[in-house]
DNA sequence: ATAGGTCAAGCGAGG
DNA sequence: CCTCGCTTGACCTAT
């Protein structure tokens, strides 16, 4: 049975300031110091708990976080936050729950997260931000396979695709078991990029590594496969673990504005999400958010059991 | 209180 | 060369 989730934000109790995306700017952090950011990450992880709750009391059993509930978490040493002990009892309620109430969490790191980059930095900076997530997934005692995934794209070519592939899989191997064990990867949205095909012979058949297929960016980038045959080769990659797919429609489907970027993606999704007979979760991306999976569950007459 | 500008991170596409 | 889009708005300052 499909589950459909959401991404980070929750609309409805967002307008009642309960999120778990406070962040911070860099100069803030540096005049208020951990103090102010353990107060920020505090907020969040708690926060996360009444939306995790809210989840199930509307049959919601997946759900996307975002990189900022502990801000700078990956610049900073979390364990010196004053509020560590408080957050990471809060993390651990979190995972309990989700557990008791079978709510997959997963975790999709920006587009700044780029394994494959010719600059050690950059490299450095991505290692560390995907450790932070690792990190809090562990807190919250969630699994170390791809049921917890966390999701990233290639993302980039560097004027050669095969290179920056070789490259990313050479660096996958700097990563901890608890993200390795972790990561997938997702097909990209530009024609230059990375395919599902060249995903599956580049990165996953040297690493192991599952590919997330996304609907939207398929059609930017097909790489020669229909959606069918694309999704199952997808799916063909996640062994004995439920595969996720990203659903999105483009914001030019619902409005006519010439001007508008065909990637971006809408407030709502009306078309039905064809999962081809494949049992897998779907995340929709969506700017309305869990507004946007209530309104398609109702539009589609979707039934969801409660748990 | 609200509007508008700005932001921690990298890259590629389009104008 | 600038802006947008992406995982995503929230923060911050000036009115």
């Amino acid at each position: 049975m499909t589950n459909l989730g959401y991404a980070c934000i929750n609309m409805t109790l967002g307008k009642k300031r309960i999120l778990t995306g406070r962040a911070m700017r860099k100069a803030t952090l540096e005049e208020k110091g951990l103090a102010h950011a353990s107060e920020l990450a505090l907020q969040n992880v708690l926060d996360l708990e009444t939306i995790l709750k809210w989840n199930v009391d509307n049959g919601i059993y997946f759900f996307r976080l975002g990189s900022d509930i502990i801000p700078w978490g990956d610049k900073i040493d979390i364990t010196q936050l004053p509020d560590y002990d408080a957050i990471c009892a809060s993390l651990k309620r979190s995972g309990e729950f989700a557990a008791e109430h079978g709510i997959r969490i997963t975790t999709h790191p920006g587009p700044f997260n780029l394994l494959a980059s010719p600059r050690e930095e950059v490299i450095q900076s991505t290692i560390n931000h995907l450790e932070m997530h690792g990190t809090i997934f562990d807190l919250m005692g969630l699994s170390r396979s791809h049921y917890n995934k966390i999701n990233i794209h290639v993302g980039a070519t560097y004027g050669d695709k095969y290179s920056a592939a070789e490259t990313w899989c050479s660096n996958f191997l700097r990563l901890s078991e608890g993200v390795r064990s972790r990561l997938t990867v997702e097909n990209d949205d530009k024609a230059s990029m990375y395919s599902v095909r060249d995903l599956y012979e580049l990165v996953h058949s040297k690493t192991g590594v599952p590919i997330v297929f996304d609907y939207h960016h398929h059609t930017f980038c097909d790489g020669g496969m229909s959606e069918a045959e694309a999704l199952e080769l997808a799916i063909s990659t996640w062994g004995n673990i439920k595969p996720v797919t990203h659903y999105s429609e483009s914001k030019s489907l619902h409005e006519s504005n010439d001007k508008l970027n065909p990637r971006a993606h809408s407030d709502y999704i009306t078309n039905y999400i064809d999962t081809h007979g494949f049992d897998v979760d779907v995340m929709i991306e969506a700017k309305a958010k869990e507004l946007a999976l209530l309104e398609y569950r109702q539009l589609h007459k979707i039934s969801f059991e409660k748990r």
